[in-house]
RNA sequence: GGUCCCAUCUUCUAACGGUUAGGAAUCCAGGUUCUCAUCCUGGCAAUAGGAGUUCGAUUCUCCUUGGGAUCACCA
């Protein structure tokens, strides 16, 4: 029997821009296909009308370019399961939906949106948790689409396996009738992500651990739809600095182009986040992305979460500078050169590169580090005057300038504390 | 509150049930380099707590504690 060919996706949503932990998650579906000859799809998970933010897709485009995570099936360039964005995929949900309300499990949810904040209410002050199940109509209408479609859960206790997290098994709680369609007419993400996943033949679906507790739901949405299941991998979160919580865009989390700004390589930013979560078994630190597509393996991603610690990524950013070699190096200087180097020629900012590449960690830092290799030092006219008497600085005075300073720093009490 | 996940230095992490618990970032002290940086040497620093299984537990089990996620017509 040949080897199922291996196909991940990437499915954000575009409400914005992209942080580094969904960068993340990317990259470890990019590289699982890539080590495995298969196929990394980009889909456009946009469903939600309200949060949709103008000119996200192209920022994802963008930032995905940036990185070298190229993908071979997507919403922008089309293939073989095309369309691979959500809102061009609403007749395939309605199929689907059919088929539920066909086999008894999906049915037109006739409550009012204030009945059933009115139950989840009764529920909390009971200190009860508040199931839907348990409020199911004993004649639903006929969906027309003017209510929410819901799916009739199967509750019952499940177990399943998860690439990296092992075996895992949840109760009957866990399942419950969650909407499959909203009433404008878009599919909720539990039910289209689990369509599209299987019409586009996807293999591993990766992502983070948020979706951990609605992974019983997704698998009665599987023998519901009679779909195999993938491989379901779960990535430990990414937390913020602080260590306190996953992070995101709220907490202040940054767009992953403000690193490309800052003067990180891509190539770090890749190295960076797979060593969140994920290393070889040896003491290497630093590894090309070409190595990444070699080692990488979903057996060897850890369970707990990890901090992005962007001293570190500083570091390991210097080490990836110094890998490269100077006319690399200078390609990918050249807007970052300060103003006074304008006029400057290339071979003397070749020169000036050499001297500071060493130093170097962020491609931002060129400007501070260089400037005064172009343009004349700026010398106060009130200190020469303080020690010279006159605020004239010619060639013959410099020497006398210096001497004169030099003497003064001598004769001072040149510590800390004076400082 | 229900359900679920997680737990090694400050941080990222390694350790077939047997190691003086290793490496890396940061910090500190030296050395090399006319400065800085690079580089080299050394140092600080951890198995959350308690039971159990075992000749032996960071590793397996249970409890406690702590952290996190999720309980939407968001993804």
């Amino acid at each position: 029997m040949p080897e199922k060919i291996v196909r991940t996706r990437f499915a954000p949503s575009p409400t914005g821009f992209q942080h580094v932990g969904g960068i993340r998650t990317a990259l470890f579906a990019w590289l699982l296909a890539r080590q495995n000859k298969g196929h990394f799809i980009l889909r456009l998970e946009d469903t939600d009308k309200v949060r949709e933010v103008e000119g996200s897709a192209d920022h994802l485009v963008k930032s995905l370019h940036w990185l070298g995570l190229e993908w071979d099936e997507g919403f922008d360039k089309g293939g073989q399961f095309a369309p691979y964005k959500q809102s061009d995929r609403l007749e395939s949900y309605k199929l689907w939906a059919q088929k539920l309300i066909k086999s008894g499990r999906a049915y037109a949810d006739p409550y009012t949106q204030e009945e059933v904040d009115g139950f989840r209410k009764d529920c909390e002050a009971k200190k009860k948790p508040f199931l839907f199940r348990d409020h199911r109509p004993d004649n639903p209408p006929k969906w027309d689409g003017s209510q929410p479609l819901r799916f009739k859960s199967d509750p019952k206790d499940r177990t399943w396996h998860d690439a990296v997290m092992g075996d895992m098994h949840s109760g009957a709680e866990a399942n419950d009738d969650f909407v499959l369609i909203k009433t404008d007419g878009y599919p909720t993400y539990n039910f289209a992500h689990i369509v599209d996943d299987a019409e586009m033949d996807i293999s591993h679906v990766i992502r983070t651990q948020e979706f951990v507790s609605s992974t019983p739901r997704f698998l009665d949405l599987y023998e519901a739809l009679g779909l195999k299941q993938p491989v379901l991998a779960t990535l430990p979160f990414v937390m913020a600095i602080d260590g306190k919580k996953k992070l995101s865009k709220r907490d202040g989390a940054k767009d992953v182009l403000d690193y490309a700004k800052m003067g990180i390589l891509p190539e770090t930013m890749l190295n960076f986040l797979a060593s969140l979560g994920w290393n070889d078994g040896t003491e290497q630190e630093i590894f090309s992305p070409q190595e990444l597509i070699k080692k990488f393996s979903l057996e060897r991603v850890q369970t707990s979460p990890a901090r992005f610690d962007e001293q570190r990524l500083h570091w390991m950013n210097g080490m990836h500078i110094r890998a490269l070699d100077q006319d690399e190096l200078m390609k990918l200087c050249s807007d970052y050169w300060p103003n006074e180097a304008k006029d400057a020629g290339e071979d003397y900012k070749k020169q000036v590169l050499g001297l500071v590449s060493e130093r170097l960690k962020l491609l931002s830092e060129l400007g501070e580090l260089t400037s005064f290799f172009f343009a004349d030092p700026n010398v106060d006219d009130k200190l020469k005057g303080l020690i010279l008497g006159e605020t004239k600085l010619e060639a013959s005075k410099a020497k006398k300038f210096l001497e004169v300073s030099i003497k003064t720093v001598e004769s001072s009490d040149f510590s800390v504390d004076k400082l």
